[in-house]
DNA sequence: TTAAAATGTTAGCATTATAAAACATTTTAA
DNA sequence: TTAAAATGTTTTATAATGCTAACATTTTAA
């Protein structure tokens, strides 16, 4: 049940989950200029993908996600943002960099590693809030 | 100055740092054997590094690295230990686990993330000293 | 409504990474 | 010391990704 996609084909996914949400929908020349490659590079990955049931697209139309595919889309994202928000909220990094250190980084996080992540960065929030008002409690 | 090198060939240079390092020699068929590739795929790859000055490999001999090749062998294992450090003892990621994620991040975490980071796994260590023994101070 | 512009597609090439198979050299052990 | 085993190298092939250039379709605007 584990089928792995390629970094590039997870951008691909991610990409078009993000114009869709912006634009409603999502076109070839779109996803090219988003992702800084050219309309026949995202012809190509448009075909893999919708091979492998993750996008549908039809010759010369819109470009679509089919359940499947979002999931996926989902899932990148809220590695993403995770990551972003520990590196550039816990650890100080600039925003450029976060996002562009995340956006790698998304692609190879282990789900055991995101799970600590997602309960160390919680716990932080927590002593944050504790530190910036009351006293620590016991 | 900022040659990049691909992520596969940093771990052929890592490899080779960590062969010499416990037998003394590194050969062909042990860096295949521990990048689980095939020896054909070692000598591509050491001519590639051999030809932008990182190893040293003379026909049927040993394998060397360049001080430029071990330049960039050290940067490499000093993010990985860190990165280990921090999945491992900071989140609490199983050792395996962390060992493969942190080997996968030493390859793409920026100088910048990975200043921070060091900062944050040292005031981590403060703290963790600090808490096991003594009052927070003032 | 039609010609130009914009957009999308296909074909062919380049690069990177790897493998398989054939071949070459070196090492080992009988 | 020499034949087999181990190791190393080259050649050829495959897969993933992206490019350019040529071509096709759709949209736009005169």
């Amino acid at each position: 049940m584990k089928e792995k996609l390629s970094e590039s084909l997870e951008n691909y996914l991610e990409t078009i989950a993000f114009l869709k949400r912006e634009n409603k929908i999502a076109r070839v020349k779109d996803i090219s200029k988003m992702m800084g490659v050219k309309n026949s590079s995202v012809n190509i990955a448009l075909n893999v993908l919708s091979e492998r049931g993750y996008v549908i697209h039809e010759r010369y139309g819109y470009v679509d996600l089919t359940d499947k595919g979002q999931i996926i889309a989902d899932d990148i994202q809220k590695k993403e943002d995770l990551l972003f928000s520990f590196l550039h909220n816990v650890l100080g990094v600039e925003k450029e960099i976060a996002l562009k250190d995340a956006c790698k980084m998304e692609h190879t996080i282990s789900d055991e590693t995101l799970a600590k992540l997602i309960y160390f960065v919680g716990r932080i929030d927590k002593m944050n809030l504790k530190e910036s008002g009351k006293r620590k409690n016991k």
